[in-house]
DNA sequence: GCGTATTTTAAGACAGCCTTAAGCCGCCCA
DNA sequence: TGGGCGGCTTAAGGCTGTCTTAAAATACGC
């Protein structure tokens, strides 16, 4: 899960990308108008949802909405705003925003609101599995046969990609963009390795591993069990 | 409802048993301490409360309560005790019962008492254990094995949420809403001091901690004890 | 207002995750 | 059949996040 925020208040901006990364999403964060408009274009499709501060320098989170919605009229927008700088009626008519919150909020409502989003977007579950093999975002917890098995974040973000995409295949580059952060070098062999990594620590030993490789193309996990 | 009266007078067991069903409680009267247990121990779970008799033939109250306090940290225990035979603190410290009555007394006194601890008892847990851990809201104690542990506020708000959750994952940023009521700022050691603090006094040396450290995360204690 | 208890900050030590790199293996194609 | 490309595997180092301790700041009770 990939989002973007855009916000200019550094102390806000850390607060809420680290938020999100405990709860494994992969954030970008632009401080300011211009730089989250660049980001928000050049990398759309892989955006999952998208928080815009209201004000910010050089270009109002409005006008990224627009242009948002010119390219995209899906993907979720929540805007963060001061408190009463929004006239709600308004707000409601003229951004093609998805829905939004006063600051300050607290940070399980962000969540709770982007959940929603999401589920609508995505399909509710936030528990996924393959044979024995079980994934549970909420708790942060898989399990193989019932027994936990302990993975680091990288490990369950990559996993709970796979997952979520049972059945189609994943790209190499979409699994860089999804798990890991925009600036990440793209000819790189993390991926390679964090797939062994779960390879090791979830196959079950004598039988082909649950993860499928696609040469050339990337990893899958059937949707057959 | 469903209530469990040891007392042996059957006067007064009859008086209460009916008054009691006048308020629509399912009543199961023993009438001697070995009936009473029998009662206790194959129907625990059924119980919302009990009463019992302090001074029973075969049995006392006291041995009754313990062996359902084996079974069953929760279900509120009332002692009806004749006057004079019980010294107030001796019954805090000694049984596991929740409060206790004097005879003779009032109908209304002893409903009124039942309303008390049902309602603590069933709108919201109010107890939480792990292992051998054991804290209660209501009277802000934790004890280990038993033994009273002095916690602090915060220490004691930061267990209470962790037990709470007990098998999920505690996000850093929610501990940090919930227990210190702080918004956006994540640049503070607070939690893991304070997670320091209670494994410290709450710990069983030579084991691991009872509270897992989730790298990039935050904690959790296991749902499995 | 003083002394004690609690909370918070800060800093160095430490551990474990993330990433890189290098060598190996196997598939594909000439 | 051999070369090359892509993926697999392993180990090691850097780095980030956590632990631990101590001391400062704050709250509380007398």
């Amino acid at each position: 899960m990939r989002v973007l925020l855009v916000e200019d208040e550094t102390a806000i901006a850390n607060f809420i990308a680290e938020g999100l990364e405990e709860e494994s999403f992969a954030v970008d964060v632009a401080h300011n108008g211009r730089e989250g408009l660049r980001l928000a274009l050049d990398n759309l499709p892989e955006y999952d949802l998208i928080l815009l501060d209201w004000m910010l320098p050089g270009m109002s989170g409005i006008e990224i909405c627009r242009a948002i919605r010119k390219e995209n009229k899906t993907v979720p927008v929540i805007f963060l705003t001061a408190k009463d700088t929004v006239d709600d009626v308004v707000f409601g008519l003229e951004t093609g925003a998805n829905d939004y919150l006063r600051k300050p909020f607290a940070f399980e409502e962000l969540l709770a609101r982007m959940r929603v989003l999401l589920r609508s977007a995505t399909g509710e579950q936030n528990t996924f599995r393959y044979a024995d093999i079980e994934l549970d975002v909420e708790t942060h917890r898989v399990t193989k046969a019932g027994i936990p098995v302990e993975l680091t974040q990288k490990e369950f973000a990559l996993l709970e990609l796979l997952l979520r995409n049972k059945g189609k295949a994943c790209r190499r580059t979409r699994i860089i963009e999804k798990v890991w952060d925009i600036n990440f070098d793209h000819d790189t062999a993390v991926i390679d390795v964090y797939i062994n990594f779960l390879r090791k620590k979830l196959d079950t030993p004598g039988q082909p591993s649950f993860i499928q490789t696609l040469r050339g193309i990337g990893y899958r996990v059937n949707d057959d069990v």
